[in-house]
DNA sequence: CTGTATCCAGTTGGATACTG
DNA sequence: CAGTATCCAACTGGATACAG
């Protein structure tokens, strides 16, 4: 591939670079904690509180997913009990505006979807 | 929860609406399969094709799982072999130009993310 | 060509217990 | 408080065989 073109990067490419980002974000709670952190800095107990139904383990996992890639930057203070808190760095709130778009989009259309899966059932 | 305020709708909240549309987009391979119908319409054997990676059976799931949704539409042409086309309402043109969103932005920040990510190797 | 059906390995992710 | 470690059930998704 010719990465001195923009053009050629194929995110219908297994091996595309373009497409481990794309993958990324389909992992399943990765926009949610995003959205979460758009606001502002948040402690650990404090995502878990906002971000509904996720589990201790899969928010840690997915806050070092996020670390790892240069989104979120983690904070420990020296307290007791210890404090840490995340912050998005500018990479990941370019990307939670992203991301933000669709959580617009899904509210937004929530009653076209909801007709489609009506009439889908009724026809099936 | 008060429908008639858009507000109210919170994308956190694993029973909101919102979020199981937003959950729908993170299902593997929704997002790349709204992508290759973009540009126009395409048989299932030219998607398969062009979604590099995916299998039939998840090809297939995706889609039907797009129809439910009114994204996409399905269209069978009794030809010997069957023909069948599969093109994007405007529901999921309007959903796919979100997405795009997205694929621009991984494209753009490649470079980036593999840079935070040789650091914090560097550091781990 | 466009599926459906079945089997099965690998991964995801929840529950629980424990630590600094 | 903010994790780590372990176990295990459930789901995902690939391979294969078969059908209209």
């Amino acid at each position: 591939m010719d990465t001195n073109d923009p053009m050629a990067y194929d995110i219908f490419n297994p091996n595309c670079p373009s497409r481990a980002v794309f993958d990324r974000l389909g992992e399943r709670w990765t926009g949610l904690v995003l959205l979460a952190l758009k606001p502002g800095t948040l402690r650990f107990s404090e995502l878990r509180r906002q971000v509904q139904g996720i589990t201790q383990k899969m928010l840690t996992q997915t806050l070092r997913g996020l670390e790892r890639d240069g989104m979120v930057s983690r904070t420990v203070y020296p307290t007791v009990p210890v404090t840490v808190e995340y912050t998005l760095t500018p990479l990941g709130h370019s990307l939670s505006a992203a991301v933000d778009v669709l959580r617009a989009w899904a509210i937004e259309h929530i009653d076209e979807i909801d007709a489609a899966r009506a009439e889908y059932e009724q026809a099936g």
